[in-house]
DNA sequence: TTACATAGTGTTATATTATAACAAAATAAA
DNA sequence: TTTATTTTGTTATAATATAACACTATGTAA
């Protein structure tokens, strides 16, 4: 019997949670993001930071940490998230995903001095995009 | 008339919640802190918030954004918080400033492709302190 | 198939983190 | 002094996130 090889092993609530967040053009909050599914039966916070945390997980989104929201991963290489970098805009709080080999290289092996090794990094810039400098 | 030089012009909320803040040996939450300062007639939370953002504006701590706790700055050329590098232990929750002159060079004069001028960044590395691993 | 384990769901309640708003007091500058 | 600015104290509330528990669905292996 041939095997079926589950392409999507996304559950229903990850992957609405998913869709909207990557409809999305910036990050989402978690309650702005339960206030958009309620019509599609996801009714408490719990359903959302469950999906949220299972997507975080396995790298299809990443937490702006300084904003408490979340983005869909734009970087093909980000199957698991531990080498993150974004560019948030001050202004109109636009945030990127920075994909730079060479930046991830180097934070990547960067060794600090007190002898502890990484094994993942989360780097924000801030600053005014081309837009609203 | 001698002009008073005015050494230190912190408040005495800023300086009381400065002050726990220093003598911690890792970071703390607004809450601990606010708990710990009632004896000095600090009561309420926004009294700790506020005397947070003015330290936080002044470089004197910083904010770790992973963990929504607070550290003391321990690097002399934090005067603003423009350049922000940490090391968090997974396992202990210890946290260090890493003050690394090439490090922060490097990513103070990074430019990301899309044309967005940078004018601040806050990085933060996970892995395991030399105690932990 | 059955049995078992694992992952996901729905739900209620609650914990944690942070800010709004406003009046009063302290401090700095003119 | 007068005036402006900052800081404080206070109450209330907003925003973010998790605990706990019963239940359902799915995957794995005998
Ligand atoms: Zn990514
Ligand atoms: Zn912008
Ligand atoms: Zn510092
Ligand atoms: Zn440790």
């Amino acid at each position: 019997m041939t095997r079926m090889l589950k392409e999507n092993n996304l559950s229903k609530n990850q992957q609405i949670v998913l869709d909207i967040i990557e409809k999305a053009k910036g990050p989402l909050k978690a309650y702005s993001i339960l206030f958009n599914v309620q019509k599609k039966g996801i009714k408490a916070p719990p359903q959302i930071y469950r999906a949220l945390d299972k997507l975080i997980e396995i790298g299809k989104i990443h937490k702006i940490e300084s904003k408490n929201a979340f983005v869909a991963c734009r970087s093909s290489n980000c199957e698991i998230s531990k080498a993150t970098a974004f560019s948030i805009c001050e202004s109109c709080e636009k945030v990127d995903e920075i994909s730079d080999k060479s930046l991830s290289k180097y934070l990547s092996s960067y060794n600090d001095k007190k002898g502890m090794k990484f094994k993942k990094f989360n780097l924000e810039f801030f600053g005014l995009c081309k837009k609203c400098k």
